[in-house]
RNA sequence: GCCCUGGUGGUGUAGGGGCUAUCAUGCGGGCCUGUCGAGCCCGCGACUCGGGUUCAAUUCCCGGCCAGGGCGCCA
């Protein structure tokens, strides 16, 4: 039999007492993470968001009715308690409640399908399938407590420096953008697919006069990568900005990414020490190294890369050794960017487009955009996709479209810097992967 | 998709052609008034699926599924 709420509500997380509250009435939620009956005095260490308080139950000073409560309790089952703060140095964190009254809100179930103290770990397919008890662990919660803040700072930034938030369609009727692999879906009688990036919208927008717009949204791509960086949804962080080049770009880049790390430093120190992660503010602006720098560095490291060639998983492992940290990639070849990539004027094989690195993982690419209607057409057909079905993207470009550049920032691998998680599944509540779909 | 390794109680593991299948944690019961990885006693609970070899397969072989690591793919 469990208990209704009723009128009682919280008055204190765990993380709100102290030793000054002696002697105060408080009402804690939360589950009940353990138990430790000795006999004459049992101890129930309740978790809730913040931290773990425990409830000290000594038969001498509580009634045998209330000691028989507590006795029956069970794991994870949610519990109220009602109760004075003692201070006390044989208490962990040198606080302790003395429960007058409970309520048994909910039971839990036995055995659990993992265990929330850790004495014995689970692997990461066993916690995905019972994420919402995985969650539960304060260290598991603390990634998303800091990813939560990494995209409120990000919108801050944004919204401060004059961005306006848009949001584009994620159903779309094309496959022709060409590059990563699209899921097909059903619409209506039509075939149509999921959105693999903003990317033509959101340039499509520079056509409106709203001048700098950004986007937060999930992305899907349905290759069949198998690895600790990829996911098949994931969110990208989408900025595009017009009057502007790949220089504008990097420096608002640079700069909201330092901004999240200072605020994430600042208003999670909990969550970091939870995680047991030392954050560095880096340094603006970050390096830049030239694409041709990097095809030196890599072969210096005796990884074979030649020019116009993609970073391959072995160069990018030899630059992340060479370069600690954030840096930029800038002035990739032009034929292995996209087709909306702005040449060198001059040397038209070079591109504006840039990378942002951090040690071995790309968490953004960003470029010039190529903002003349006939330059456009004739990349797309260099790479060797149809003009014809960009008609209504091409549109855009032919009635006043201004200069502009951009970027996409994927939030779940910036959330590994942030976090120093190896694999990219932890940065995501319920990720969706080449076999994962469920829950 | 490819290569390597693996799949044993709820969880994490040891092992291995025939024996009561190891250990920890957990779960159930008992004892215990300061635990904090509590302790002690008793009990419970498992060999990924399909096929093959064999007198006998959880163990060996083949395949599927799944996982871990690496790579590829990732405009």
């Amino acid at each position: 039999m469990t208990d209704s709420l009723g009128n009682w509500r919280r008055t204190h997380y765990s993380q709100e007492l102290d030793d000054d509250m002696d002697g105060e009435l408080v009402t804690l939620m939360g589950w009940v993470h353990e138990i430790r009956d000795l006999g004459g005095i049992i101890f129930v260490l309740l978790r809730d968001r913040n931290g773990i308080t425990q409830i000290t139950a000594p038969s001498k000073k509580i009634s045998p009715e209330l000691l028989g409560e507590i006795r029956k309790l069970r794991k994870e089952s949610v519990l109220a308690v009602r109760g004075k703060v003692q201070g006390s140095p044989k208490a962990p964190g040198g606080v302790e409640v003395i429960p007058e009254e409970i309520k048994l809100l909910n039971n839990s179930e036995q055995p659990l399908p993992l265990d929330p103290t850790e004495k014995v770990k689970a692997e990461i397919d066993t916690r995905l399938d019972s994420r919402f008890l995985d969650i539960r662990k304060h260290g598991v919660s603390a990634v998303f407590k800091i990813k939560s803040t990494m995209l409120h700072s990000v919108r801050v930034f944004l919204e401060k420096n004059g961005f306006m938030e848009v949001n584009t369609p994620k159903l779309v009727g094309s496959a022709t953008e060409g590059g990563t692999e699209l899921f097909p879906i059903t619409y209506f009688e039509r075939e149509a697919f999921l959105g693999q990036s903003p990317q033509l919208y959101k340039q499509m927008m520079m056509a409106t006069g709203l001048d700098k717009v950004y986007e937060i949204a999930p992305i899907f791509r349905a290759e069949e990568h198998d690895t600790l960086r990829h996911l098949n949804e994931v969110i990208s962080i989408d900025v595009e900005v017009a009057f502007a080049d790949q220089e504008d770009a990097m420096n608002i880049l640079e700069k909201l990414v330092h901004n999240a790390i200072k605020e994430v430093k600042e208003n999670c120190q909990a969550e970091l020490e939870d995680i047991g992660v030392e954050l560095e503010i880096p340094e603006l602006p970050f390096p830049r190294l030239e694409y041709e720098e990097v095809i030196d560095i890599v072969n210096s490291k005796g990884v074979p890369l030649r020019h116009g060639e993609d970073l391959s998983r072995a160069a990018e492992k030899a630059l992340g050794e060479h370069m600690d940290g954030y840096y930029f990639i800038t002035n990739w070849p032009s034929d292995i960017k996209p087709f909306y990539v702005m040449p060198h004027e001059d040397e038209p094989e070079k591109s504006y487009a840039f990378d942002l690195m951090y040690k071995d993982l790309e968490i953004s690419s960003g470029a010039t955009r190529v903002h003349q209607h006939d330059l456009l057409v004739e990349r797309i057909k260099k790479q060797g996709l149809n003009p014809d079905s960009f008609q209504r993207y091409l549109a855009a470009f032919e009635y006043g479209m201004p200069p502009h550049a951009g970027w996409g920032l994927g939030a779940e691998r910036f959330t590994m810097c942030l976090t120093g998680m190896k694999n990219i599944r932890e940065t995501v509540l319920f990720p969706r992967d080449r076999r994962r779909l469920t829950p």
